[in-house]
DNA sequence: GTTTTGACGGCGG
DNA sequence: TCCGCCGCCAAAA
C-alpha cells in the first residue's frame, strides 16, 4: 500500500458519488482512514482532472460550500453541473446540504 | 535545497 | 457557542 495510492482512493471514492449527490472533503478524508487530511483530498481533487469521469463538482466543503468553484472553466461550471444533477445551489452553496450529503464511510460503510 | 501555500477540518481555549 | 491554532503532505515558488 504506498502512500499514492491516498490519491488514487479519493479519485476512486469521488467516481461512486451518486448523480444528485455530494459528499465533502473531511468525509472522503475520513472514509480513508486520515480525518485530518482533509486538505489533502482538495489537493488530490485538483489533480482529479488529468483523470476521466471524475465529479470533482459534486465535492465541496463541509459547509456546502463550492469552494472549488474556481478550479472548473468558469466559476458557474460547478454549480450548473449540480443543478443539472438536481442539486439546488444558491450563493455557491449547496441547498439541503444535509439531504443531498453522500458519506462514502457511511454508504459504502466499509 | 528551503519556504510558503493550499478544493479542509478537527480540536483546544 | 464562537474564535483561533494545528495538522496533514504535496506541489510550486
Amino acid at each position: 500500500m504506498d502512500k499514492s495510492d491516498f490519491f488514487k482512493n479519493v479519485h476512486d471514492v469521488a467516481r461512486l458519488i451518486p448523480c444528485g449527490r455530494v459528499t465533502t472533503y473531511g468525509a472522503i478524508a475520513r472514509y480513508l482512514g486520515a480525518t485530518r487530511s482533509a486538505r489533502m483530498v482538495g489537493w488530490a481533487m485538483n489533480q482529479s482532472h488529468l483523470n476521466d469521469n471524475i465529479p470533482a463538482h459534486r465535492v465541496v466543503n463541509k459547509v456546502g460550500l463550492l469552494t472549488g468553484k474556481f478550479h472548473f472553466g468558469s466559476s458557474d461550471e460547478m454549480k450548473r453541473r449540480l443543478e443539472r444533477e438536481g442539486v439546488r445551489v444558491e450563493d455557491d452553496a449547496v441547498v439541503d446540504f444535509d439531504r443531498v450529503f453522500w458519506d462514502p464511510s457511511l454508504e459504502l460503510a466499509l
